[in-house]
RNA sequence: CGGGACGUGGCGCAGUCCGGUAGCGCACUACACUGGGGGUGUAGGGGUCGGAGGUUCGAAUCCUCUCGUCCCGACCA
């Protein structure tokens, strides 16, 4: 019905997985590096990377934590103290064993024998371990108490099977790791950074995310309770976007994380941890992407408006003109305020034609797309081209050509209303593929077996099983290929019976397929 | 880590069965035409065929090993 030619050669209904890796590689976010299941994460890549790194780093300082920064290597001995954790962790493990390399005389470079480290490193999956033992140094009183703290780092997990972002064996994140006297304040503090993930996602990431509390058999290695907050995709699977952790005193008895309380008695810390990671981004391609690529949600755009000066390459001095029309748009741009900073626009002057340019652009998502050419600038007008409404009826690009001033004046609200579309667009989207009517094992076989291609989430009734029993649902699930996402947060269970046990229903909870 | 597929200029592929010294499309470079939209033409540049070893007069092609990618499982953020 469409006589539309879209920017990628894959569709999302045709082949989500390669879909989604051709934005990758068409938007120009990230390309394989050569080393197993690392990628190379490339400059617009980075750039979105960047900014939810920066509007994530306020609020985490707006909850009053400092950052930090801890080693990439942890002492084994170190590692081993939390037993859930390492077993959690072991077979995941890069371990460094040797200081120095050697030739062997084939011209190859291979450990120094002589150079064997006494206590081999383990490059941390996580940093609670190492940063136990420094909150055990400085926490004496509870005047120390909270202690809240945070890093920018990466971290190494060996993965069996990799994706671009959504699982790599390096990835970059955040850790949040703090300590509390009490449990109360720790748990409190637990769903608050929580709550900190899920304004990010949904207000700056535009993606709409459910917050709730996961299944015991989904809990972090080491923690009493984990927290998430879970994304619908395009394809109705989920993707744990975040997870906040209630640590309890695992960890506390582990380091000796102690402080003397109010009594003078010594007592044990209760600690969090919680982090989001470069995993984000895939959640943003499949949430947002399209069949024509990417399409960045303006607040973490790194260009939010590209102004795309036509020139013909025949009379420099026109040319020119064109260009400092251009800037003189960008200028006008960059002095107003949208999403709550300032707009961000650059004018793209490399080389090569300006078609392709455009098409560069929309591919990786820019939200905004300027062109400007002669006879745009003797009208005194601009071609202003949405990305969240690419095509028009005619199946071409829909361009509008506002004036130079209207456009200037008109696209900080554009922005805002592009941010809020996407959001509702996709907020809207989860709700329709939530179902909520079904109550036996033998309905959510027939609902996934009937809608295997896009199936969307099921939110059921259980009487919370644990230990054994609860191992026998995750058997049950696994057959139909489902987790049990998680627990959302205020959500009474209706009167229906557990779909697993019979019982009576004591909770939610979400039902799905998942990254 | 099991099962399957695959790796040939920047990208997408043909050639592999049946060994004879590498080709197509897009992209790129130059020139010309064109000029409000992903344009056209002509002429070019670029690859020791993922890597190592072997068989052979000769290997992209056959054999062995290895690295990597994708899909499906198991595992996990």
């Amino acid at each position: 019905m469409s006589n539309i030619r879209h920017a990628l050669t894959v569709k999302r209904a045709d082949d989500f997985a390669a879909w989604y890796q051709e934005v990758i590689s068409a938007a120009d976010m990230a390309e394989e590096s050569g080393v197993r299941g690392c990628m190379v994460i490339k400059p617009w890549g980075y750039g979105i990377w960047e900014r939810v790194q920066y509007l994530l780093d306020q609020r985490i300082k707006d909850t009053g934590h400092d950052n930090c920064y801890f080693p990439i290597f942890i002492p084994l001995s170190n590692f081993e103290r939390e037993a859930e954790h390492v077993e959690g962790f072991a077979k995941e493990m890069a371990v460094v064993t040797h200081h120095r390399l050697i030739t062997n005389g084939k011209g190859r470079l291979v450990p120094d024998p002589e150079a064997k480290l006494e206590e081999p490193l383990v490059v941390r999956p996580t940093s609670e371990t190492i940063i136990g033992d420094a909150m055990a140094r400085w926490i004496q009183s509870w005047r120390d108490l909270p202690l809240k703290m945070n890093q920018w780092a990466n971290v190494v997990r060996w993965e069996m099977r990799t994706r671009m972002f959504l699982r790599t064996s390096e990835f970059l994140w955040q850790e949040g790791h703090t300590a509390h006297d009490g449990e109360a304040e720790a748990k409190e503090h637990t769903l608050r950074m929580l709550e900190v993930y899920r304004s990010c996602a949904e207000e700056d990431l535009a993606m709409p995310v459910i917050a709730g509390e996961k299944p015991e058999n989904e809990r972090f290695p080491g923690a009493v309770e984990t927290w998430s907050i879970e994304a619908m995709m395009q394809d109705g699977k989920a993707l744990q976007a975040g997870t906040s952790h209630y640590l309890g005193t695992n960890f506390s008895e582990a380091a000796g994380i102690k402080f003397q309380n109010k009594d003078g008695d010594q007592e044990l810390c209760h600690t969090t941890s919680w982090g989001v990671s470069t995993r984000m981004i895939g959640g943003v391609i499949m949430t947002h992407g399209d069949d024509d690529g990417l399409r960045v949600p303006p607040t973490i755009a790194p260009w939010q408006v590209v102004i795309l000066p036509m020139l013909r390459g025949k009379d420099e001095d026109a040319d020119a003109a064109i260009v400092d029309y251009c800037d003189s748009l960008k200028d006008l741009l960059e002095g107003a305020i949208t999403c709550g900073e300032k707009v961000r626009a650059m004018v793209d002057k490399s080389h090569g034609k300006a078609a392709a340019k455009r098409w560069n652009w929309v591919r990786k998502g820019a939200p905004i797309v300027v062109e400007v050419g002669s006879r745009d600038m003797d009208n005194g007008v601009v071609s202003l081209l949405r990305r969240d409404a690419l095509w028009a009826e005619s199946g071409k690009p829909d361009f509008h050509a506002p004036s130079k001033a209207d456009a200037a004046e008109q696209i900080p609200a554009i922005l805002e209303e592009i941010q809020t579309k996407l959001f509702t667009e996709a907020r809207d989207r989860r709700d329709a593929n939530i179902t909520r009517d079904i109550a036996t094992m033998d309905q959510l076989t027939e609902f996934y077996n009937d809608n295997a291609q896009y199936p969307g989430w099921v939110e059921v009734q259980w009487s919370k099983p644990t230990g054994p029993a609860l191992e026998q649902v995750v058997e049950q699930l696994k057959a139909l290929k489902l987790t049990i996402r998680n627990v959302p947060m205020n959500a009474e269970p209706n009167d229906s019976p557990c779909i697993f046990t019979g019982e009576v229903a004591v909770e939610r909870i979400y039902v799905a397929r998942a990254y």
